[in-house]
DNA sequence: CAAAAATCGTGAGTAAATTCACAAAGTTAG
DNA sequence: CTAACTTTGTGAATTTACTCACGATTTTTG
């Protein structure tokens, strides 16, 4: 569909990295910046930032490297930067309090827009800047945002998605453990941190480095 | 130097995640279980768990499927479950003390023992039963843990790095967006909350499913 | 200006991971 | 006990990702 949509996954999930990388860059006041550079910097192999770049066209300049003012733009337009994605976070526990007050904004552009939580206590305030509505009210309050995190106890994780999708969102960050189900045309990416605990500490004692 | 140390990477990550699932129909009281229905609850394609199961010897039998008590007893085993690991957790803010709050022994394996943060103010509490320490008496009050979990601000993230390091921590989980340089023999893994925001909004957008 | 140095972009090779698809072996039902 | 059914384990094919290594081109130095 897109003309770009032959880009490695491996490779957009980089975008990002190399996106915040390159604009610190920028308003440091640097110029030019080589593969070599940047891979000290992000800690993937040089020949494989020159990969990535290299599908969207031919961005640097032998001898040279890279013109970080150029890149900077080019990621911005190719990362929909001047366009904010709206998400809504679901469950104002102790992690969805972190994250709405963490602000997602700097070199970013996603903003968290609206959040919701069973808990009566806390609808109608503030954290991080964004209203807590109640999730009855999920229906009505969400407008037409397409990206929600969830952070909500495991058991309502799958009850509260068929909800969302409902209301046409199509990418949910899911923090929880339960692996919800959802339609082919939804993307859903599992961040699940006792996973990433528990691996860590198996590398650790079964791949020695 | 591992006997299981060519089990590909890939796989290893998952295993905590069968593991958990597992545990929870042992508990459940379900005798047996097969490779299409952990399929439908973990997301992962029936044909990737058998393979998955396989570089561990037979664990199923044909026709039957797995006996999940045989299978739980044997990722206990693997995953060294009667082992706790035990974690020091830095930077004592939002996510940290969402971290500390949260019960990572469910189903863990897993413990964080002891937190530092440069507040004066919040050195002596303690947050979900673990202490809090200064950041100055790193040195002093972290024990032989061999895991840190590192959300301080991104600023600070190379140098107390390179002070766990001196200490002999050999994994970190880092949720700082700053790639930090570890010596190679330290195994690093990266959670940039940022970019997994971000590449959800970017494949939404250029990779309709 | 010429030689040396830097660095990109990429063809080709390698490695890792996934998926297909089916024989083998077991289970279940009658 | 037999026939129909289920499900594993895996060889082979495929897909995806990474890395090497070098020619081409530009910059830098003297
Ligand atoms: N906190 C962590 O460090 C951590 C680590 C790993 C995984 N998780 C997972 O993240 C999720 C959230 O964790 P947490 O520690 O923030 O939990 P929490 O209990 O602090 O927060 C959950 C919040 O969800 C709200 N909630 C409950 N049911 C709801 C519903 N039906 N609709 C809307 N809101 C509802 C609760 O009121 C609460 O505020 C859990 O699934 C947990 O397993 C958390
Ligand atoms: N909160 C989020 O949702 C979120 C999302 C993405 C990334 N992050 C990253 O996670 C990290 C922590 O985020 P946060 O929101 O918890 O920040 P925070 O400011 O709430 O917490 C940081 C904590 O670290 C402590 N600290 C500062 N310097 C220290 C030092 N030298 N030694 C020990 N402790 C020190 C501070 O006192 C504070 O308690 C940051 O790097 C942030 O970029 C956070």
């Amino acid at each position: 569909m897109d003309e770009e949509a032959k880009i490695p996954q491996a490779t957009a999930k980089r975008l990002p990295l190399y996106y915040r990388f390159i604009n610190n860059l920028y308003l440091q006041g640097k110029m030019r910046v080589s593969s070599k550079e940047l891979s000290d910097a992000v800690k993937v192999d040089s020949a494989t930032i020159r990969r990535d770049f290299s599908y969207f066209g031919a961005l640097g300049k032998k001898g040279y490297g890279y013109n970080v003012e150029h890149l900077v733009s080019f990621f911005r337009k190719t990362l929909d930067q001047d366009e904010t994605t709206e998400v809504a976070l679901i469950g104002v526990g102790n992690l969805g309090t972190a994250f709405l007050n963490y602000n997602f904004m700097k070199n970013n552009n996603t903003k968290i827009v609206v959040a919701f939580d069973a808990d009566k206590e806390r609808v109608g305030q503030e954290v991080g800047g964004v209203p807590i509505e109640h999730i009855d009210d999920l229906e009505e309050r969400m407008g037409n945002v397409s990206v929600a995190i969830l952070t909500v106890p495991s058991q309502a994780a799958q009850g509260i998605t068929d909800r969302l999708i409902g209301q046409g969102v199509s990418g949910i960050l899911n923090f929880t453990p339960a692996r919800i189900t959802v339609p082919s045309d939804v993307r859903v990416h599992h961040i699940d941190l006792s996973v990433e605990l528990q691996s860590l500490a198996y590398f650790l004692k079964h791949y020695p480095l």
